[in-house]
DNA sequence: CGGTATCCTTGGAGATACTG
DNA sequence: CAGTATCTCCAAGGATACCG
């Protein structure tokens, strides 16, 4: 029996998405869950920025992860926050102070993100072109 | 000047963050872009689904990507199929037929993807304990 | 400073019915 | 079979105002 390495490949990729997908049915895939609570737009640029910037203040990052409203960067910080994926300290001083900054299962995460970054700048490009042709295709 | 092996991952990590970040000033940013088109639930379970099961028709992948209505699952092909990440073949019979598959730009998405499934698989336990842990302190 | 609380709008998405 | 076309509803999220 002969098996190609691109076969092999193939197969151990199958496999792979197979098991992230069986689960589905038993009630709680980890994907859709993962999908829920990280994979939105503010989430992801809050990861990305306090990765970026490393231990930061509310209004710092704020500033920062450009067009997010106050109260979305707070229900975004607490919802990350609840899944352990930052840590918030609070000083009690006047003004006061919290400072926010990624956990390591934050920065494990951000690792992940920073491959869909640069898949996204990769591809950019190529993205643009498809769309034009479907667009010229009707 | 001694930089330790640490301290380099660290420093190239940043960069390539701040890669991905930099152009969202100007305009157009290719995460925000990634994350409004790719980052949600059907767009990821439909290429999940399709890059386990390869070559497959409208029906077939409905009854697989669990919960997704008919309207959803047009409206996620055509919007996967303008951005070049799948092909859409129509036979002209009748009944008619028409099979969706991953392109090559598709599939390189898929890479991805299955890594933040194994991510979310890897540290599923540990966000449960984080939101069990966060519930109690208050 | 770093948030809550409240109101209000919009569009994402389900249900249902129809069609080439 | 593989879709459209509508209607509808709910909740994500912006704007604004207030608070410890």
């Amino acid at each position: 029996m002969e098996v190609t390495i691109a076969e092999r490949q193939h197969l151990n990729k199958r496999k792979k998405i197979g098991k992230i997908l069986e689960e589905k049915g038993s009630g709680i895939c980890p994907i859709h869950d993962f999908l829920i609570h990280f994979a939105n737009k503010w989430s992801m640029l809050v990861i990305l920025n306090l990765g970026f910037s490393g231990k930061s203040r509310f209004n710092a990052l704020k500033q920062r992860t450009t067009g997010i409203s106050q109260r979305m960067l707070t229900v975004t910080l607490r919802a990350l926050e609840e899944d352990g994926l930052i840590s918030r300290k609070v000083f009690a001083e006047i003004p006061p102070r919290v400072e926010y900054e990624l956990t390591t299962l934050g920065k494990s995460l951000l690792d992940v993100m920073t491959l869909m970054g640069e898949w996204a700048s990769r591809h950019e490009a190529e993205i643009q072109r498809a769309r034009k042709a479907f667009h010229k295709g009707r």
